[in-house]
DNA sequence: GCGCTCATTCTACAAGTGTATACTTCAGGT
DNA sequence: ACCTGAAGTATACACTTGTAGAATGAGCGC
């Protein structure tokens, strides 16, 4: 009845393959990371999930938060957190918002990794460098202006609010929002921080 | 050398008085679960910051959980999240976010007790709660038009983004910003969300 | 002054944390 | 078929966590 520390049965076919391990401990630790935070997790439960022992974490990585380091490479690298440039930026990227951000999607990535380890102070460190590196930089690049580092920022701050209160908290009137008169206040939203005409849609307050 | 668990200063000039030891714990637990959130606080820091026993806190509320959720109630109660009212509320909340979120500012609030303490499901379902009996209805009932509810959750949402992105991680564009450039864009935001004339700062998308 | 009551603390426990050392077991080269 | 080096596991340690039960001690009415 009792499943000890026994090695999951993600183990089954896998054989003293140091890479394919060092492959799977990675990607379960991406997913429990993302599914619970830092502090949520312990290097026991992501080990289990790879299907092998927390010993081989310390192994292969040397510790937790080193293992936590390449987890947020990993889930920051992939350039999915803005969708289509220039015009279309904006609309495109509030409906990808919109739509994973949906109460019954249960996608995950870098944002609920970001949300979900945030309190933890080295971890914060570690995902602000990895912003900066990735994602910032990324859009930051596609925006016009001087001052497109911060509307950059802004425009994550924009999105990983939204991920905060519709999938993380799930307060009732954004988890019960339709998609599309989301996807156009978030659009709307976007456009004042990547005018599609530079000067246009600023009104003088 | 060592402090061992003996009482912390604060209990010097307080004796035995049940309702002031009982604040005294309600305070520094807000305090406490709002730098380092539920699961990065232990009941003996609390106790501590407190100048208790660990085993206060379970007499006078139970359990860390329920301790959590009146630090919650004391945390959301007091209107601070939005300042002013009407055609001035989106400039108004965007001045004092952007003093608040400042990198050399120390204030606290409702905010942060959030994002650091999201991580943790039970934490999250009180907090969506209070949201909802607090911050959320208030503002909901601020604004005009039927979807307002979705409106404020998402004014919250743009808030809180920019307290995670300027505050806990310390993003480099946001935390270098000077403060009226930033309070400027996020008025433009907030009045997106609670446009002055109706239907007049809506353009067709 | 005395005793009662309740605020407060002491001791303890069972579970869980990250990690170090020592051990076992398998695959591949010769 | 072996032996070696690497892949993986077992055991253990020192520490922290939330909470339970019994013991203590100070203040107040009498």
């Amino acid at each position: 009845m009792s499943a000890k520390t026994t090695p999951g049965p993600a183990a089954d076919r896998r054989k003293r393959d140091a890479a394919a391990t060092r492959q799977a401990i990675l990607d379960a630790a991406v997913d429990a990371f993302t599914r619970h935070g830092y502090d949520g997790v312990g290097v026991r439960d992501i080990a289990r999930d790879a299907g092998v022992t927390a010993m081989l974490i310390n192994r292969y990585f040397g510790s937790k938060e080193e293992l936590f380091a390449e987890a947020v490479e990993v889930s920051f690298a992939p350039p999915t957190v803005i969708t289509g440039t220039g015009s279309e930026l904006a609309e495109r990227t509030a409906r990808t918002l919109a739509a994973r951000t949906a109460p019954e999607a249960e996608e995950l990535g870098p944002f609920l990794l970001t949300l979900r380890s945030a309190a933890n102070p080295r971890a914060a460190e570690i995902m602000r460098d990895a912003i900066a590196r990735h994602a910032g930089r990324r859009l930051g690049e596609e925006l016009p202006g001087d001052d497109a580092g911060m509307r950059a920022e802004l425009m994550l701050a924009v999105q990983a609010g939204v991920w905060l209160m519709r999938r993380v908290l799930g307060t009732a009137a954004l988890a019960a929002a339709p998609p599309e008169e989301l996807a156009r206040y978030v659009t709307l939203l976007f456009q004042v921080l990547d005018p599609p005409a530079a000067e246009a849609g600023m009104p003088h307050p």
